[in-house]
DNA sequence: TTTATAATTTAGGTGCGCCTAACTCTCTGT
DNA sequence: ACAGAGAGTTAGGCGCACCTAAATTATAAA
């Protein structure tokens, strides 16, 4: 077992090599808020154990051993902060900065039941896709791409992209409130504990159930 | 703000001292899963920073500050315990290894909000009960205190909510005869003088020692 | 009362993750 | 091609929470 510390680490490399690129030690160091030379040794014990591939001067790449575990750690953080933020009603960075801690407490099964509660959802709220597991797993709602209108930041704007939903009057009502594939939505505000969502639609404020808003899959522009 | 050990050490002094009795030592260390020798150490540092009275060889106190910090973090611990276990679905162990760790990282906010979320429980999934807050908090709900059975009125009746005894045998007796977490018990009569007292538990009547009477703790319908 | 046993404390030492200061490498501009 | 800036690394040290072994104190038994 990976201790915390380790775990830490290796998320944020995780986060910071996303676009490709090694991760910088300098930016390690300022995503833990540490000096760069605890960094430099911290990251020659992750590679004699073989979570991430150091060359030095020129950054820091996950092996696949350590990307499995930040993989996991990710998507322990992202769901905690979706939970928190959705269900608890904590603020953003607040939820951040628990979400961080209790990740690695956060056991698989707890991970697994807390995914089911939220209807699987595919991102934190910051916006950042949720990894799905790599473990064998029952949840493969997880895979999809397009994101729930209840997952859309307060104050942005989505393009309907299509409708999920098992009840098909639920679906027509939806519809029929103009809530069809190609419309332009506006999230105004969410109600914590997974109450309504208030959103903008051509000029009218309409106030939708949460059930709604996770039927309504969105697009963002880019 | 205490570091998470210190908040360890606190808490589970906390839980050791509920029945009255100065903390021992060799049990915080079995609680902590470390040797005794550390204990004593961090025993010192604890009184140095005035959270607990440590008389060597004699056990040890929580001062206030130490009673106000091991509560909000046992209140917090029981919430998450109960919160894993009724809401997300998590083994009691399990369970209580998770909150564990997730209780240092919650923030009041969030503690409020679960509390809300689940309807101000009063007992963890142990059946021990959950401390109300010293904060100036919302939650009026919570307010109900643990009795003593010998503190409950003739005439009343009251639910065990949990046992406190250094005496195993006599716990195992008294769970033997009826008096389990849940069990409801009417008070029919208490001798005078630290007598006996005379309860009906289920249409029976018993009679047992006051000491049993203090081991019991009972919250009162309201 | 004396003595054996168990609980507790003291002393000395370890590993981990952090720090600062000093050094080394890479890269950019001239 | 090379100097200087800045990123990165090495060296040496620190505090924390832990350990074992040895000494001390309390307690129960003879």
């Amino acid at each position: 077992m990976a201790s915390e510390i380790t775990e830490q680490y290796l998320k944020i490399i995780f986060n910071l090599t996303e676009g490709g690129e090694a991760a910088k030690t300098t930016d390690i160091a300022n995503a833990m808020g540490v000096a760069p030379a605890s960094v430099t040794q911290m990251l020659h014990k992750l590679a004699r154990q073989g979570y991430v591939r150091h060359k030095p001067y020129h950054g820091t790449v996950l092996s696949q051993k350590g990307r499995r575990i930040a993989k996991g750690i990710t998507r322990k953080h992202r769901l905690l902060e979706r939970f928190l933020s959705d269900m608890v009603g904590v603020e953003r960075e607040a939820g951040h900065d628990q979400a961080c801690k209790m990740e690695h407490a956060l056991s698989n099964e707890a991970e697994e039941a807390l995914c089911k509660m939220m209807n699987h959802p595919s991102t934190c709220p910051h916006g950042k896709l949720i990894p799905k597991c790599d473990r064998d797993v029952t949840c493969e709602e997880c895979a999809q791409q397009a994101l729930r209108l209840s997952e859309v930041e307060e104050g942005r704007t989505a393009t309907v992209s299509h409708l999920v939903s098992k009840n098909k009057d639920e679906l027509c009502r939806t519809l029929a409130m103009g809530f069809v594939p190609g419309a332009k939505v506006t999230v105004e505000k969410k109600l914590p504990l997974g109450g309504p969502i208030i959103v903008n639609l051509k000029g009218t404020r309409i106030a939708i159930a949460r059930s709604v808003g996770d039927a309504l899959r969105m697009v963002e522009a880019s």
